[in-house]
DNA sequence: CGCCGAGTTGAACTGAATCAAGAAACGTGG
DNA sequence: CCACGTTTCTTGATTCAGTTCAACTCGGCG
């Protein structure tokens, strides 16, 4: 199991030295949570980073009562209370389990210890950022370029198994539209 | 001047050692262009990070004949065609220096070099794509929850200066709105 | 069962886009 | 330094994608 998240880290962000897998493997802490537990509540200062081993979480605000999605990670991606993480400010974010998971929790301190003291570690922060930060990119030319139903159809391209492990209301938000609208597009009218 | 270049550096992102910033100043080339000139066509594979010292510059698309403007930098501040950049694919991107421009031009193969041979480096490269990531989820969020009017004001509160400096089109279109909605919102009508 | 959250459907409304026509500002050459 | 063409910006009328509000349906579960 361990050796098979090394590989799975390794393949999918940037490989490790012995020595920093061997630190990161006795340092790390795994957990396990039951759908719907909250991990991160708004406000909070939360300094740490979640990978999903198993199951799937999603970060949202919640701006004057409305539940907005945020980000999704399921099997063998990052979430985090992003803002709080890297600018040490309290969290807009909520972080919520959406289906029972196990998790490996980072904190930023042993992130930080890693980094500086193994470089390829520094460059394993560094990929996952810059993964990060490319999603965000393709999501804000999404928002500007597609209409409703395209960016459904695009998330449904890269993650057909979405409407079957998230409820369509968080899709919506996440896309920037009503759950309305999303039932609308999944549900066209015949055309006059 | 060079000494300037590494303060402004080390104090907006990481410090750097001596012998990496050694190495760095060797390397880099530094460039001045004029207005209009176009640094990254569409399509084009572009593998070189630009870094203001001086005027600005903009990525945009050109997206079915419509100019829309996703990035702006300003002095000390970093301009890629960010896809072509991290992905090495085609870039989907232009960019166009907007004012006479000085500016430091650094390849990937510098950086992934630089990188590879300083942790502190890597470390400084990770710090840069990390502000950009912020600063791509804030985006997100102002398109998400602000109206067209709201966006404009908070774009005015982060860069006083831009609207001297950048035609109101480019302006609009990086608000996701049109200039027409742009203008409107900055001489409004009397309400009735 | 009966309730409750999740999703659907309908009708009216709205913020911003689009289309269209000018006005101002800009710059370039005579 | 002015005239003329080009680009940038403003203003008005109309349209539209998506929201809002409201009522209803479905499916699971205590």
């Amino acid at each position: 199991m361990k050796e098979e998240l090394l590989k799975i880290i390794s393949q999918t962000y940037a490989p490790l030295s012995t020595a920093c897998q061997q630190e990161l493997l006795e340092q790390m802490k795994v957990s396990s949570y039951e759908k719907g537990t909250i991990l991160v509540r708004e406000g909070q200062y939360s300094d740490k980073s979640f990978f999903i081993l198993q199951g799937c979480a999603r970060a949202f605000y919640l701006n004057d009562g409305r539940d907005i999605s945020d980000w999704f990670a399921f099997e063998n991606e990052f979430v985090s209370a992003i803002v709080s993480f890297f600018t040490n400010q309290p969290s807009p974010h909520y972080i919520e389990v959406l289906e029972d998971a196990v998790v490996i929790e980072l904190t930023r301190t042993l992130i930080d210890d890693l980094a500086g003291k193994y470089h390829d570690f520094e460059h394993l922060v560094r990929v996952v950022v810059t993964k990060t930060m490319l999603a965000q990119r393709e999501r804000i030319s999404s928002i500007l370029f597609h209409t409703a139903e395209e960016r459904y159809q695009l998330l449904l391209a890269i993650r057909p198994d979405i409407v079957n492990r998230v409820p369509l209301m968080h899709i919506a938000s996440y896309l920037g539209i009503t759950l309305e609208t999303l039932s609308r597009i999944r549900h066209p009218k015949k055309r006059i």
